[in-house]
DNA sequence: TATGAATGAGGGTTCATTCAT
DNA sequence: AATGAATGAACCCTCATTCAT
């Protein structure tokens, strides 16, 4: 399979270009959230956008590229939110833990009906190299954490539990907000998730 | 959006077709796993099950469908095993929720590519009626096994519970064997899993 | 660069897709010779055959393998009447070759319309392994001509020699049918390349 | 079909322009040597060049002129080169022949990646009613440096004879270099085509 | 009943040329 | 005078679905 670059264009006079590359992702947003991911095309895109294909295309090399960079800000933005409060020393690691998972839940709340268009879209970006980092990243993190909250681990068994209370925590998340529920509701779930993931350190070694 | 009719066509000389329909469901997914999402399309089905499209489509109202009978089946077959084991006396409560578990994991890596390739298709069967349905079907069953297991719970409270509980496992399964891990590793996971479920339970009310 | 098949496609019910592919052979000869390589696209080939674009397509894999065909078809016939008139031992040798000459002469004054379109096209066919092997054939055809009408020659000479007529001869008559002439100028033309290669030929060595 | 203008645009500062229709020039080379006829664009001829899109529009109306005037000083170039040594006086006519017969290989094979550039890009300029003059020149001077080595030949025979030997060499010298040879095998295919023309002169009439 | 050729809208992408700045 | 962003027609190709045989 050929590889395509996902990166934008090299930019004109960087400015406007960071203006016009923003202007497209708000666009292409749209089109994901109100038409949905079957009718995601560069022409709707564009035409959102208030611009011609041909512009579009000045700013990304392919449709590809478009959804790469919506996903990849979302995940910056949901990724350093998350590392900020699982560093914030002002609370106690179980409140931290518990604060970090609402605002997981209420962040992929508040990203689900862009992120089922994004599948939808039929473009896979999970195997991407730059997604496998920044999740790294957050393994990575999480680990930390742990070495902080429990004590006692072989660094094999930390890495794994790391791992496993992230991925626990990502897949409920994204799992429970795919289908309509209420803030509350949310919350809810959340609580439970903080509750689980508590009592399973707690007795973990 | 238009609505499509997902079911298989009428059904004339009911056994010739049933055997049909398999054939085809079988070619389907051989196109799936072997070619990917991306690749599904009528002519190469067709092609793959030895038959005409014209022949196909007497069979399925449109390609739709045919990806909505796929994961009707393995989801029939899944949560089949799921639910008898669950309700399997011969174990005790806990022993029996961490052999679905396992059994879970174990399934969903064996359907990982078919599910993958499912997703790169763009058509997404989440939020069809009869998937709710058959979702519906599991959380019950599962919320008499929280009877079982554990008494003192209001049902409101053991409703949810028994949602919270198989949408995290199955959140969990499905994300795990998303990325290629050896079966030894798929094991070790649904223990944590099983470990973690059964912490939870322990201390919820 | 992606290699890119350029033979016809599998045939559905040879006898009719043969028709087919003659009759879209035509219809892109006439868009060739009618409105010049510029204009030589899928679609207008496809509405001078009278079918689809999709038609069109069920029987070349793309654009580049109609051009092929045709070049194909053209150089097989015109290689095919060399040879035969290369080897008709009626005439003598000097005969057989003047006759040859004219007649490729002839014969590219008749594609030159054709031939030069399909340079506009800007696909370029020269380089393809099939068409340098069917030149090498007819070298080798060449070179047992020399081997009748001239002895004494090392190996490696007649190799060049034949190479070196045969160019000769080809590349002077591509050229002259480049331009308008009339069919008498042609043969005016091809009499003098008759004399000079065998004025050359007789004090080679 | 629409004519289009050819000829460079307004001459502001004379001189200037001519420095930056030159440059222009030799970065549409380089994009033809380096990228091919196929990616040759507007856009990366300026970006070559080093100006932007619109400054190259202001020295050529259109794509094609440049390409015609990359033809155009080949032309000259060559045709220049041929001119001064077919009139050189110090050699006797045969070693003249031969002697521009060689130069002229040479400067085809120098030109032959460019050349093939040319074709690729699908503008065809042989018809032009320029280079016909330009090879209309040539023309002439092959006539008088025929008048001079050979008498008795009647003006018509004369001229066409001209037209003859010229075509020829042109022709095969083209022809040769489209294909990669060391420039010992080019001396030696210019060789025999000075023989081959030596020997067909001895014998005309 | 089965076939599979035919359709043609629609997709992603490019590029010659213009014109506001 | 110089810039280069913007345009949008046109290109090649795919595929769900139909219907004459």
């Amino acid at each position: 399979m050929k590889k395509k670059t996902l990166l934008p264009r090299k930019k004109p006079r960087q400015e406007r270009s960071a203006q016009m590359v923003n202007d497209i992702l708000k666009g292409a947003i749209r089109v994901l959230e109100q038409q949905g991911g079957r009718l995601f095309t560069t022409i709707r895109v564009a035409e959102e956008t208030g611009i011609s294909v041909g512009s579009l295309y000045q700013y990304f090399p392919n449709k590809e590229s478009i959804l790469f960079q919506i996903q990849h800000r979302e995940w910056e933005a949901t990724s350093g939110l998350l590392l900020a409060m699982m560093a914030d020393r002002r609370y106690s690691p179980a409140q931290r833990l518990r604060r970090t998972i609402h605002a997981f839940f209420r962040s992929e709340a508040e990203e689900a009906t862009l992120r089922k268009a994004l599948v939808e879209t039929g473009v896979s970006m999970d195997d991407l190299e730059h997604f496998i980092q920044l999740k790294e990243d957050i393994f990575s993190k999480t680990e930390d954490f742990l070495a902080e909250i429990k004590s006692g681990l072989t660094p094999r068994r930390r890495r794994f539990l790391a791992r496993f209370i992230f991925t626990t925590i990502s897949s409920l998340a994204e799992d429970v907000t795919n289908e309509a529920h209420s803030p509350a509701e949310i919350d809810r779930w959340a609580s439970s998730c903080g509750d689980m993931v508590l009592a399973f350190l707690a007795e973990a070694h």
